[in-house]
DNA sequence: CGTGCAAAGTTGACAACGTCAACATTTGAA
DNA sequence: TTCAAATGTTGACGTTGTCAACTTTGCACG
């Protein structure tokens, strides 16, 4: 390859990424700016597009590497012994990610990506997100001594996955800010909602 | 007021509202632009700013209006007998919403809108779509004759609000297309999360 | 050891956007 | 009748994404 590639150490591909990032964290995904970028790295407002063909392609690829590193998260999070210590453990790794990176979070589940059969390799990570989810729900099912009813795991695993979705895409809503809720009661709402889920979870199974 | 209101017998500024709700519908919240908006009217790009500070404060009319609907279709939902189906209907009726309108839905819950605290009516809706829940909460509460401990009261209402949220949110998610779940799954999933909430709610109550 | 070719970066241009400023027109109220 | 505020228009500026054409570089190959 022709040109030094030296942005510190980094191909200018690698450090748009991070400076595409940085942005993002600074100053929201919609104003991020393929120019700004560039500007930022001290190159022309076009050195990026030898990299990207487009805007949507930088974003596509900073998805992309924030599922990684989601699911990697999860996949981190400490086994408990039983598969349904376990699922709780999930459970509550996700909540925390998402909390704790907010701006990573919106930026997988909430932005609107323009042309999502385009970039197939940026939700290869989602779909194995869900299979953890899906496995461990299924070891707990086999640990009660439940028959692997398939359709109606799916089902809840879907129904675990929208409710802590749901959560975490909620805390950060703009409706949730005017809802005035006590202090005490947001700390209170994770604890309160894996308990729920687990409540549902335990109640006998609909037929099937 | 000077010069004649008369665009279909609409002012400018209502005129401007529905075309940039036709706008939202046909291409996406992020290409609206008051520029376009001037220019499927007929009238030069500085017109609308007679009647909106900006482009946001278009928008942020915008999601008050779909606010006002939203509140209204649940206002609207067929009251059920029971304090516990006259939940569930507001359940149904909240999803049968999203799912119908996904745009509005989208432009409600899913937009970033920039500056929440410039635009205080947008939201005023959407607490009253979260009294409504708490209300139809309390009432079954009191109808299975438990004390409404208040503190757990609002954290059973946000777990269905986020439940319901999650699900409606995560459909329109582009990482759920990925899943590749069986339309069986998909179309069952509705009924089934409505099921699974109201098993937690049955569940006993944690130590209040 | 030269040499050329493709990768990588630069410069310039264009259309579209939000928005500021200055201007023109109209009409309700004084 | 007149006048001032409301309403709409024209023009401009800086920003953005992106196309096109140019220049520079350094590895591969004769």
């Amino acid at each position: 390859m022709p040109r030094r590639p030296d942005f510190n150490g980094r191909t200018l591909r690698e450090a748009c990424l991070d400076e595409a990032v940085a942005i993002i964290a600074e100053s929201g995904i919609e104003s991020l700016s393929l120019r700004d970028v560039a500007r930022r790295l001290g190159v022309s407002h076009q050195a990026p597009y030898k990299h990207f063909p487009s805007r949507d392609h930088l974003l596509a690829e900073v998805v992309r590497s924030a599922f990684d590193t989601f699911a990697a998260h999860l996949d981190a999070r400490p086994r408990g012994a039983t598969a349904e210590a376990d699922l709780a453990a999930l459970g509550q790794a996700y909540l925390a990610y998402a909390l704790a990176h907010p701006l990573a979070y919106r930026l997988m589940f909430g932005t609107r990506l323009p042309d999502v059969a385009a970039h197939p390799a940026m939700l290869h990570s989602a779909r194995h997100a869900f299979a953890l989810l899906r496995e461990a729900l299924g070891r707990m099912r086999a640990e009660q001594g439940a028959r692997p009813e398939p359709g109606a795991m799916e089902l809840d695993a879907l129904f675990i996955w929208t409710s802590l979705h749901g959560l975490a895409s909620a805390l950060q809503t703009s409706a949730m800010a005017t809802l005035a809720l006590p202090p005490a009661v947001l700390a209170a709402t994770l604890s309160h909602t894996l308990q729920r889920i687990g409540a549902a979870l335990t109640a006998p199974v609909p037929q099937a």
